[in-house]
DNA sequence: GAAGTACTCATTTTT
DNA sequence: TGAGTACTTC
């Protein structure tokens, strides 16, 4: 029994109750994972299940790799028999081997956002609907919604009302043309394999018999789709296992049903619950906080984390001026932390910020300052023009009905193709009722398109095809990149970003040779499930910035929350909306959760929006931790040289570190009055808090 | 057909 | 603020 050594007796508990439905409220680092990887090596080793007869679902492929690592560890290669993977690819997987019974080909393209949006202004302009009236985001948002909650086109609800009719055309139309494409979108890789399981009784008896143990992690995040996936994968043995933390619930905007938690018992009647409240990651002072913030949540599962770790220090406060104040004073308490203690890494500090938006004032002082950093998320790498345009050609490649990336790259470079050729051999392929590259290829055929640049475009793509068996995967991105003439556009443009674009052009094409794909195919589709999150390397040494979004399942020693005002964190959409502001508190507890040893929260008075400067007052999470769990520091004197004279004429402010000449060192708490009248409550090392006054105390402020 | 300019508009979070 | 679009000019 050494795969159970060193669990916690409700861990153990987790790890090991059989027969039937469990859902493990699992609080922020209580362990789940390791509860999770532990039990599926107890099914394997201990109970002799067949590893390929466990389903186990994470929420990125990033944990994904890491939970197989793990149990690699425990029961060797039967890791690798596990089936073990983010809901979409356990889709995709499933649509693959049975899809061909929906009309799906064995290898679709997996269509992204910007991809959708593309093909829903494409759908739009077919049915005479303007993009002032309905703007193609709402409609995409629309469309993820309905898969979100199982609803395709032929489901979806007009209830007689007009828009929702036309919606519903589009959202037709819009699957019909995925379709020949031979594309699917995210939703379609768990909205399909509903359809598949419940159109074909055998299948999913074959499925359901087979999969006798099914795992979920965060299952607070799953949705409406997902959680009818899973009911219908686990009917038949109900041995469904899912771990969550309700508190942690932070991608309801995409579709996440909290209820699918908060509902289990329902669901699946006599339900064993297991409760995992003790956290091994952060100190006491720190999860205090974070709970005195997560209580005043109403919708909720009550619940209080506790732990056996230090009492560590306070959160500290910060209010600072403006965002670059905030940027720089966030670093300059990185480099004092990192000199007080030589062991701490960069690596081992993070910054967190609500929106995307935020991480470019970092950006910019960190390369001022000389700071190894990296950004997680933003920006992806796979969605940069070059990498994407790249990605279309080698796309349509693979897939020459992928009309969409035909036209992503039909005139880039440009090559005399524009929109009025492309039109009209969009007009000719509807009129054959072929794919768009048909035509194209017809209209060389038959000289209506002659210009040598016109023509050799479309013979290089056969060339490629025809020889795609001997070439290897990096010759095909090289000879595209090459004899389009694509890299020499950039060389010749000659620009900073021009150059910036070519360096991620050879990145790109050696991740192509490290990927260790053996076709086209399994290439794209390997690139098109990774997130950003799932690069993140914790090896290399630079700080980290990202959204709290991205941070989630991470832990750091030091973590930074930048932006904490009313407006931005809570955001400005969520202040009229119970629900909505919830949803912020929990992100705010899961980005306070992550911190090991230090706590540091931040707010700018002033911050410049778009172009503008909008004055907003510290937020309400800030406010909900109480003062003596909290050390508040007059932000202006936070950076050394900067703003020292903005406050030389009040010496004293809470947070302030002082010595007395017989209580020793402290921090001031509270000031009334100023000057030399104001009285101060200090607290001083052994605790205690006194009430002095400046005038008559002899205190001597301690330089930071 | 391409390039350049003016204009608008939105910005939460992403598998 | 800057990205993306619509319109104008060559």
């Amino acid at each position: 029994m050494h795969i159970l050594e060193g669990l916690n007796p409700g861990q153990k508990d987790a790890a090991t109750t059989e027969g039937g439905p469990v859902l493990v409220v699992a609080g922020a680092g209580s362990g789940k994972t390791r509860v999770l990887t532990v039990r599926i090596a107890h099914l394997v080793e201990n109970l002799g299940v067949l590893p390929e007869r466990i389903l186990a679902v994470t929420f990125t492929n990033k944990a994904a790799e890491q939970m197989r690592k793990r149990l690699a560890h425990y029961i060797g290669r039967d890791s690798e028999r596990v089936w073990l993977g983010t809901f979409h690819s356990v889709g995709l997987k499933i649509l693959k081997r049975e899809g061909y019974l929906l009309g799906i080909p064995p290898e679709p393209v997996i269509y992204d956002n910007e991809d959708q949006l593309k093909l829903i202004k494409e759908c739009m302009e077919e049915l005479n609907i303007s993009e002032r009236v309905f703007p193609p985001r709402r409609l995409l948002s629309m469309i993820n919604h309905a898969k979100n909650e199982n609803l395709l086109p032929q489901d979806y609800p007009t209830e007689g009302n007009p828009i929702k009719e036309l919606f519903a055309r589009l959202y037709a139309l819009y699957q019909e043309r995925l379709g020949h494409m031979h594309a699917l979108d995210f939703g379609d890789l768990i909205c399909q394999p509903i359809r598949l399981l419940k159109k074909h009784p055998h299948i999913l008896k074959a499925y359901r018999e087979g999969f006798l143990h099914i795992l979920i992690d965060e299952y607070q995040d799953t949705n409406r789709a997902q959680h009818i996936l899973v009911n219908l994968l686990a009917g038949r043995w109900q041995n469904i296992f899912a771990v969550g933390d309700p508190d942690q619930s932070i991608y309801t905007w995409r579709g996440a049903d909290i209820r699918n938690i908060l509902e289990f018992e329902k669901d699946w009647q006599g339900a064993t619950i297991i409760r995992l409240e003790q956290n091994y990651r952060s100190t006491r002072c720190i999860l205090a906080a974070a709970n005195e913030v997560i209580r005043n949540n109403r919708r909720r599962y009550e619940k209080n984390l506790w732990t056996e770790n230090n009492e560590g220090s306070p959160p500290l406060f910060f209010e600072c001026e403006d965002e670059h104040q905030e940027a720089k004073s966030i670093l300059h308490w990185t480099e004092r932390l990192k000199e007080e203690d030589p062991s701490l890494a960069y690596r081992d500090v993070a910054i967190f910020y609500r929106t995307n938006a935020q991480s470019r004032v970092f950006e910019e002082w960190c390369m001022r300052k000389n700071i190894p950093y990296r950004i997680v998320g933003g920006v992806r790498f796979y969605e940069r023009r070059e990498i994407k345009d790249t990605m279309a050609y080698l796309r349509l490649i693979a897939n020459p009905r992928d009309s969409l990336s035909l036209k992503r790259i039909v005139n880039v470079p440009s090559r005399g193709i524009g929109v009025v050729t492309i039109k009209e051999m969009e007009r000719r392929a509807k009129k054959e009722g072929v794919p768009l590259y048909d035509a194209f290829r017809e209209a060389v055929a038959n000289g209506t398109l002659k210009r040598a640049d016109q023509t050799g475009f479309f013979q290089l793509i056969e060339d490629i095809r025809k020889n795609l068996e001997s070439t290897s995967l990096q010759d095909v991105a090289l000879r595209v990149l090459e004899e389009t003439g694509y890299m020499r556009a950039l060389e010749e443009e000659g620009t900073e970003e021009a150059f910036s674009r070519l360096e991620n052009l050879h990145e790109f094409i050696s991740a192509i040779a490290d990927s260790g794909a053996t076709s086209l195919a399994e290439f794209l589709e390997g690139i098109s499930l990774v997130s950003d999150v799932d690069t993140y390397n914790p090896d290399e040494d630079s700080l980290t910035l990202m959204t709290i979004h991205s941070a989630k399942g991470l832990e750091f020693d030091v973590v930074f929350i930048a932006g904490l005002e009313e407006g931005l964190f809570p955001h400005a959409n969520s202040l009229n909306d119970e629900d909505r502001l919830e949803e912020e508190r929990r992100l705010c507890y899961v980005a306070m959760t992550r911190a090991r040893k230090r706590l540091f929260l931040f707010c700018a008075s002033r911050r410049r929006h778009f172009g503008e400067s909008r004055y907003a007052p510290p937020s309400r999470f800030v406010q909900e931790i109480p003062p003596h769990l909290l050390d508040i520091y007059g932000g202006k004197e936070c950076t050394e040289k900067q703003g020292v004279a903005s406050v030389s004429k009040e010496p004293w402010h809470i947070g302030m570190k002082v010595v007395h000449p017989s209580f020793g060192v402290g921090i001031i708490r509270a000031k009334e009055g100023m000057g030399e009248d104001a009285k101060l409550t200090v607290r001083f090392r052994n605790g205690e808090a006194k009430k002095l006054v400046v005038k008559y105390a002899n205190l001597i402020p301690v330089q930071l």
